[in-house]
RNA sequence: GGGCGCGUAGCUCAGUUGGUUAGAGCGCACGGUUCACAUCCGUGAGGUCACAGGUUCAAGUCCUGUCGCGCCCA
């Protein structure tokens, strides 16, 4: 027989596994007959400049983990793999590194800069798919998708062309999120509020004709592209100039003065400047009042033409000249500092400046309901629940969303404009196409152009459930697979991207993308804080697979927090984990070591079970029983640590310790323990096994190989499989209340012990004499001799066990209810300092006592639930044993 | 302004149909090298479950309010 090495190497483990499952096609579908119920997710695509980082590790994890579990539970589990393109990242990459060469975007010209952008995902985009793998990750990796594929650009261009026809999606001027910076539009979400020290300034606004009206802004450069005064039609302060005309400093630009009840009369001077061309509140007012809409800054937030002598000038280097001018010209009141709220670019962290231009918007209104009712009428579940709140909040109050990007890197807008006119717009799958259409609706035609820009990302990724399973073709995956089952992924994309796949699943598949949305927190750092490079406290997951090992890593993710909760991590959790991993290595070295205890003629048609076996078994069902229900409740934390604790307090440290007892005993008794052990190690490497797949699967097949070879007829039910990976799901199975609850008792009588022993200096390796005076359970306890002398270190040659033993002089006691054991230390019992204990352990049985006897005289007796009162009764009795053997014992010392 | 979450042992966190004397890991104290594991074993100290009310026979758990911290939306 081969010696398993002493501790588990997780080095020279995972890479080999990983290789050996993949290659055996385990991680797809196929792997189950043509007839399983399918189990399906799809990976919340990284970006493919990504770097691993905890919140990939996250979602492997618990992915990873629910596809596992299913397809243990013999289901055709598919967890399609892929990347998004991510636009604005890639395409800040390759700029900059077109920089480093020295050139541009523009100098090489879009088709060379997509050229570009592909060398680069070829040579980069795969980093972090490769990391996903380390992490375990058993993906279909042959059903490998990316947003930017050939397939996927087709669903996205039909998407697109269905919207367009039903009439969602249009093209209009309209106030946007401008990225200076980055040079496009981004959307509501991409927009991140930050309160900042700024200023607010208060100013004369001269009024045609003489008087002026004190007004107060932020951001004094948009003076100049005010087109109108407004105040509240009820303040009586400035009834008289609603009507007429003010100018606008510095330029004398003359523009009305309008009352309009948005004003707050309470708030600066109760007078409001109206930029409709750079403020989306004064947008609105414009559009109530007709007002001119002025655009006075460029698109690189430089001012234009329209400011005069500003132009040229950045914003807001002009902000400081301009209110300089008007200091100058005696039109400035005072600036006073103020806090404002600064929308920040969520990419480049440069100011948004809100800026009017054409931009393609689509109507989201529809779908939005369609996506509140999934969930209301539950066809949706959200895990959880609590974010239901704000999954309709956010789609009750729904903006149009703009999707147009002035990128490069991206699907390209499937528009093209006849004649370079803006309102002759072609909305095609391609230039033929569009030709065609072209010439069918304006006849002859100059010149035909597509729309430059590309479309959002989230746009893309918004398809990804059924675009990756080939819609919209109708294939053999998109009908087997679709709608998915779980939507896994953090609550910070909840409306980036979940509510985007259900809008737009239901309105083009007709049907749910997922049946269950399974929110998790953000991971940080241990104290706490965000992790960012800025605090130079992120932690690479790399790093920490490389020193503790992957499972480590998943196992602290899925079980140190709970479900839609930020966490914490810490790596003292994960060396305690990898600590687990050698723990449950090592039990089953125990077990691989002791198979020659016993042989094949040992084994019994009906196994004779010790209390011991049956008190392990009955916790081992229990806790299978508990994990399956809390897993499928998604509480797999929970789950998790039940089973860890389980594995470790109940079945290392006390059945393992035992077993030694009973494998001693050799023969039938020798074979049961090993079948037990057996059986028990096995469900918790199964139940283990989607949290923690390396360590548990090296284990299992170095219990199969070592059974198999020791022959002993010791195999599960179902016999060995080829793999942990494929094998069963376990489920809960005999229970034996009885021997379980009596086996508890010996459990507390051993602690007593060794507690007492430790109290009072006795080594823990010295054999000791012990009188039991154990009433009923003399037999039990008599037939437990062996194992209760071995895990108390009683001397078994002088033990005696009897229903009503006399205490025998200078002995500790322990006193549990029907159960008292004396331990007479000849010459090591310091009797005051056992008087000591006693008085306070009656003390303490006092208390107990008189709480339960309370409890039991008041209501509760007859409004509780009799087995819960009985339980009371029967605590209460074991007490007042305890109590009376232990005042007799004092009496008995004085 | 609206919404959500959190506040439990020195630290980090569990505790989901309300039901023993509230748990874990780490840390701390004491003690242990016999053939599964020192990535270990045994024993122990440490908690008014933020605060105040309420419901209930029974509240860390349900309700109301207060305080503190964080997040989302406007």
């Amino acid at each position: 027989m081969t010696q398993m090495p002493k501790a588990y190497d997780f080095h020279q483990t995972e890479e080999r596994l990983y290789q050996w499952w993949e290659g055996n096609g385990w991680f797809k579908p196929e792997c189950r007959p043509a007839d399983a119920k399918p189990f399906t997710i799809s990976i919340p695509p990284p970006n493919v400049t990504g770097e691993l980082h905890m919140g990939h590790a996250m979602f492997v994890a618990l992915e990873d983990l629910m596809i596992r579990r299913a397809r243990m539970q013999g289901r055709a589990a598919l967890w399609v793999p892929g990347a998004d393109h991510a636009g604005i990242a890639t395409q800040l990459q390759v700029e900059k590194l077109l920089r480093h060469e020295g050139t541009s975007r523009e100098a090489v010209g879009r088709e060379e800069f997509l050229r570009r952008t592909w060398e680069w995902k070829a040579r980069y985009g795969g980093h972090i798919v490769k990391q996903l793998r380390r992490l375990g990750a058993s993906c279909d990796w042959e059903r490998e998708r990316f947003t930017l594929d050939e397939g996927l650009s087709e669903a996205v261009k039909e998407a697109f062309i269905r919207l367009y026809r039903m009439g969602l999606i249009y093209r209009a001027e309209y106030l946007v999120n401008w990225s200076p910076g980055l040079q496009t539009a981004v959307s509501d979400l991409e927009v991140e509020y930050a309160e900042e020290q700024g200023y607010l300034y208060h100013f004369k606004y001269p009024i045609k004709g003489g008087g002026f009206i004190p007004v107060a802004t932020t951001r004094p450069e948009t003076i100049l592209g005010d087109t109108a005064v407004a105040v509240h039609p009820a303040d009586e302060r400035y009834q008289q100039h609603i009507g007429g005309t003010a100018l606008v400093p510095m330029l004398n630009r003359p523009i009305p003065i309008i009352a309009d009840e948005y004003v707050d009369m309470s708030f600066g001077t109760g007078a409001l400047k109206i930029t409709p061309g750079h403020d989306p509140n004064d947008f609105e007012i414009g559009q109530r009042h007709h007002l001119t809409v002025l655009n006075v800054m460029n698109k690189d937030a430089t001012m234009n033409a329209n400011a005069g002598p500003y132009a040229g000038l950045d914003r807001f280097v002009c902000r400081q000249k301009l209110w300089a001018d008007m200091e100058a010209a005696g039109l400035t009141i005072k600036s006073e500092p103020y806090t404002l709220n600064v929308p920040r670019s969520q990419r480049g962290g440069e100011v948004i400046e809100p800026l009017i231009s054409w931009q393609w918007f689509v109507n989201v209104e529809p779908m939005a309901k369609m996506g509140l009712d999934a969930v209301h009428h539950g066809r949706i579940r959200i895990v959880p629940e609590r974010f239901v709140k704000v999954w309709d909040n956010w789609l009750e109050n729904i903006k149009p969303w703009c999707i147009s990007r002035q990128l490069w890197w991206g699907h390209r807008i499937p528009a093209w404009y006849v004649n370079g006119d803006p309102d002759k717009v072609i909305v095609a799958h391609d230039e033929t196409a569009a030709a065609a259409q072209a010439r069918e609706k304006y006849g002859q035609y100059t010149s035909l152009a597509q729309d430059p820009d590309v479309l959002d990302t989230w746009f893309s990724s918004g398809l990804w459930p059924f675009s990756t399973l080939g819609w919209p073709e109708q294939t053999a995956d998109l009908q087997r697979f679709y709608p998915t089952d779980v939507m896994e992924t953090g609550y910070d994309i909840l409306f980036f991207w979940v509510a985007r796949m259900v809008m737009q699943g239901l309105l083009f598949t007709n049907d749910i993308p997922f049946h269950t949305v399974y929110l998790h927190g953000l991971v940080r750092d241990e104290h706490g804080r965000k992790m960012s490079k800025t605090l130079n406290n992120v932690t690479d997951p790399l790093d920490v697979m490389g020193e503790y090992g992957t499972d480590a890593l998943r196992f602290t993710l899925l079980t140190s927090g709970s479900p839609g909760n930020d966490l914490n991590l810490s790596l003292d959790k994960v060396a305690s984990n990898r600590n687990f991993a050698n723990k449950i290595w090592n039990t089953a070295r125990f077990i691989t070591a002791n198979l020659d205890k016993a042989s094949k003629t040992d084994a019994a048609a009906a196994p004779e079970y010790t209390a011991a076996d049956q008190w392990i078994l009955t916790r081992l069902s229990e806790v299978t029983a508990d994990a399956n229900r809390l897993m499928d409740n998604y509480l797999y934390g929970e789950a998790g640590r039940q089973v860890y604790d389980f594995l470790w307090a109940d079945f290392a440290d006390w059945y393992v310790e035992l077993a030694k007892v009973q494998l001693r005993e050799g023969g039938a008794r020798a074979w049961t323990t090993l079948a037990v052990a057996r059986q028990v190690l096995d469900d918790c490497l199964r139940l283990l096994h989607p949290y923690i797949p390396y360590v548990t699967e090296e284990t299992w097949q170095q219990l199969k190989a070592a059974f198999t070879a020791a022959n002993l007829g010791i195999e599960p039910a179902e016999g060995w499989a080829e793999a942990l990976i494929i094998a069963d799901w376990p489920q809960a199975q005999q229970r034996y209340p009885e021997a379980a609850a009596s086996f508890e008792q010996l459990r507390e009588l051993v602690r007593g012990i060794r507690a007492a022993r430790s109290d009072n200096d006795v080594e823990p390796g010295k054999w000791i004499t012990a009188v039991l005076s154990a009433g009923s359970y003399t037999p039990f306890l008599r037939s437990q001799q062996p194992i209760l002398s071995f895990l108390a270190r009683l001397d078994e040659t002088t033990l005696v066990i009897t229903e009503d033993a006399p205490a025998p002089d200078q002995a500790i006691t322990i006193a549990q209810g029907e159960i008292t054991a004396y331990l007479p230390l000849a010459g090591l019992v310091n009797l005051d300092k056992e008087r000591e204990r006693l008085q306070k352990e009656l003390a303490e049985l006092d208390t107990q006592i008189a709480r339960i006897t309370g409890m039991l005289n008041g209501s509760f007796a007859q409004k509780a639930p009799t087995a819960v009162v009985q339980k009371e009764r029967d605590k209460l009795a074991q007490l007042q044993a305890s109590h009376t053997e232990l005042s007799q014992r004092l009496a008995s010392l004085k």
